[in-house]
DNA sequence: CGCGAATGTAATAACGTATAACTTAGGACC
DNA sequence: GGTCCTAAGTTATACGTTATTACATTCGCG
């Protein structure tokens, strides 16, 4: 257990956290080029082992890009975390989408390993992979702070979750370039994001009188 | 011009159009398993070429996949005119938005191959690809069956389309299998159809009379 | 009919994944 | 403290894919 994710001191056989390692380093791969940039051969190359000594830790390709991709959503769910916590007079909603597009934008390699392999889709339920999901997902319904209020919240939460998906992609595709530049991401984003409150206001003011067919 | 996509009847030398064929047969490849199941030598095999021949028609596979892909959007935005034009009581914003969501579901290997690569933000302005996007995006406007106003009106379409995006995106991944799976997509669908149709009303309405701030 | 351009082929280089068989280091146990 | 087992790393190798180079064939136009 010595150096977490530099390369090993040239001497020693064994690298000490090479799994950890291969990891982070994947990561920063994927950084600009996403899923594709990431190669078992340059990370062994780049840690300083053999080509095959990945193996040892990953079954194959596809089981390195699963630890990648759930480790990435660990990230993106402390970002959502710490971006919630900031003292701030917008809505814990709207920090949390902001930090969304920044992080789809800023990192857009990472964004699409994440969102747009089928890495995800694949991972089988209970996997590390799963469960990174899961968490950040449930920080977006944290975001709406609203109580449980039927199945409107997940509902609300699978609805702006899809939303921002759409609004990073668009803006990854550059459709903000053209005649319609005058919306920018923001102003998208932050639609979508009042909308979302006033839906769940309106359902919490039909909760509390719940015989009018309300506005 | 002999056979457009079948492979060539093993004694000629030429194949006739090795160009189209390669594109429909990469199509059929990208159907499971998206670009990554796009093969320059298996294609190759599968028409009935050498390996290389079809480096004469693509500069390398990037090339290919632009081709492919640019397909693909007319293939779309076929679809989409085609439902449009489908007699029915609903708006053809709901119809369009429900061959959207179908296509991303049922062909979700060319779905992703269209939305979840680089290909497309890396098409140069006047590039067939990007044409072909153009055009697409074009029909999400007239499916909003508003004349223009403003800028509003592009703004509306990249949100609708945004939404559907995410939407496509969130089955694929299955996020709508767990606790959430009370919201079908179609309903997701559907709110986000006529919270746009809401607004694109409110806007006309404001647009009459210019000088109410509107609720 | 003949020639040039377009198209296809064979051979080969370079790279990536993955496996098999062998080697080394570290820790548990007596 | 030595012995043995196991985890982790190495070398060698097979195989698949992209891509290039140099050569061959056909088409079509004058």
């Amino acid at each position: 257990m010595r150096s977490q994710l530099a390369r090993k001191p040239a001497n020693t056989y064994h690298h000490g956290d090479l799994r950890d390692a291969l990891i982070k380093a994947a990561l920063r791969e994927a950084e600009q080029g996403g899923a594709e940039a990431i190669s078992i051969k340059a990370l062994a190359k780049q840690l300083g082992v053999s080509q095959p000594a990945p193996y040892r830790h990953f079954a194959d390709r596809e089981a390195l890009l699963a630890a990648v991709t759930a480790e990435a959503f660990r990230q993106l769910s402390a970002i959502f975390r710490e971006a919630m916590a900031k003292p701030s007079k917008q809505s814990k909603l709207s920090l949390l989408a902001q930090a969304m597009l920044e992080f789809g934008l800023r990192r857009n390699g990472i964004y699409r390993l994440m969102f747009a392999s089928r890495t995800v889709s694949c991972a089988t339920k209970g996997s590390e992979l799963h469960e990174a999901t899961r968490e950040t997902f449930a920080l977006v319904i944290e975001a709406l702070e609203v109580p449980a209020v039927g199945y409107l919240r997940e509902r609300q939460a699978l609805k702006i979750w899809a939303a921002l998906h759409g609004v990073v992609m668009l803006a990854e595709q550059g459709l903000f370039t053209g005649e319609a530049a005058h919306a920018t991401r923001e102003d998208l984003v932050e639609d979508f994001v009042n909308e979302t409150k006033a839906a769940l206001a309106d359902a919490i003011k039909d909760a509390r009188r719940p015989k009018k067919a309300g506005a």
